[in-house]
DNA sequence: CGACAATTTGACCTGCGTCAAAAAGGGTGG
DNA sequence: CCACCCTTTTTGACGCAGGTCAAATTGTCG
């Protein structure tokens, strides 16, 4: 059941066969979350953990002004909120878009307990979480510093690259399940410019678009468009510590 | 020699007398950085991990077009680099500003062997991260849906919490050793900007300045303009999962 | 066909960037 | 103490990327 789960940390780190057994033999329950459900709420207390084993689910905020920003996007084989392992309170949001997701949840003590006694399972995924840190700091330099083109060419070329597992991406297609207004809300633009945006990505030929598909026709252009170095993904796995 | 680290992990971790002792115990090496030197290297294989005794360190990234983005203020107590022992390349730099700062640092494979050993402790960075981790999601927040004088006025507010470790602040002075470029760096703004943005918040009450001071006046106010909740600063110790 | 959500377009506005220059420190050497 | 230099701050004029508002168009699903 947890396959994408394990997929996804054997990526970056060597899993030994106890400790997939071990995370196996907690007590997981799969779940299908409907779209537009939140799965952990901003300020609340959460007693589970949640793994993401199909669809798309995001992280966001909500400003004081009522303002949405998406802070990551999640996908098959993501751990949905390890952070709460640790702190206490959620700061911020999980939950599923126009779509739905699977996700496999367990409870958060058991996880805490198993992960007291296998030090290197509690590396791994202390791991997976600092690669999820490095992304939010590059979503820091993309809506900080970049211009709305290249903060959207940005965003379709970490998708295009996370969901096919390349780092030398050839000319991909894209299954998009976000709305441009979604799209927006991660590059922290009006749903209006990210729809004009788009359009200039189209007729430059860098992309072409057919509902909720989009088709990279131009890998080399998108990249320079985008200013971007798949480097903080982090995809490689590190050489092991002697 | 290392207090101030374990102060900052006490504030939201209980440490063991045990642990604290095995840390101390590992070849840390006491190092004054002079200003505008980069500790940590974008795409470097790091040998060393730190820690800041004194002064202000930031992570920075510049993009392809040379704009610099601040991606996290570091003081007095933080681990400067803690990814580095689970990630291979540094994805992001580390240096001083216009100060000097003391460090200690340690090899990575020894702090790395000790972690091996010791759970409790390995769990104790990983909150320590996940912190840092938190901020930086509000950072994306902050950049990607606020306005210019909201943005400052939170970076005002996290530096001052952060500073006198009291969520519920009062007025306070801030000695703030950064430019406005820097500043500016930091919440996405050009200069010219940030001294008009700052220029407001003075004229409004909420902050005056002198020199490299700024003294919130109006600590209400402040919370108010720069729509500003502690909660991500996750400084509360979390309670013991049992 | 009708209802509804998402996309697209146009007109207009503004927050912030850009460029440039002046003013204000602050440090150094004479 | 002054002269000089360099960095930082401040101000002004102007331009533009992106926001706002509104309406038309398209697509989807009953």
């Amino acid at each position: 059941m947890l396959e994408p789960f394990f997929g996804r940390l054997a990526q970056h780190s060597s899993v030994c066969p106890a400790d997939i057994a071990s995370l196996s033999a907690l007590g997981w329950e799969k779940l299908t979350i409907e779209p537009h459900v939140t799965i952990v709420r901003e300020g609340e207390v959460p007693q589970f953990c949640y793994v993401l084993l199909q669809g798309w689910t995001v992280r966001q905020k909500i400003t004081g002004e009522g303002a949405r920003q998406i802070l990551a996007l999640q996908h098959a084989g993501d751990a949905l909120d390890l952070q709460h392992l640790m702190l206490h309170r959620a700061d911020h949001n999980v939950q599923t878009l126009s779509t739905s997701a699977v996700v496999a949840r367990v409870s958060r003590t058991a996880l805490w307990n198993l992960l007291e006694q296998s030090p290197k399972l509690a590396l791994t995924l202390w791991r997976d979480s600092l690669i999820d840190a490095s992304i939010s700091r590059e979503w820091v330099v993309n809506v900080g510093r970049r211009r709305g083109r290249t903060r959207v060419a940005h965003l379709l070329c970490e998708i295009a690259v996370r969901q096919h597992g390349s780092e030398s991406g050839s000319p991909s297609e894209l299954h998009l399940p976000f709305t441009q207004e979604q799209l927006g809300d991660a590059a922290g633009l009006t749903p209006v410019h990210t729809n004009r945006v788009l359009r200039v990505l189209d007729q430059s030929g860098a992309v072409s678009r057919d509902r909720d598909h989009v088709q990279i026709e131009d890998w080399d252009q998108m990249v320079t468009i985008a200013d971007f170095d798949p480097t903080y993904l982090h995809m490689e796995r590190a050489p092991v510590l002697s």
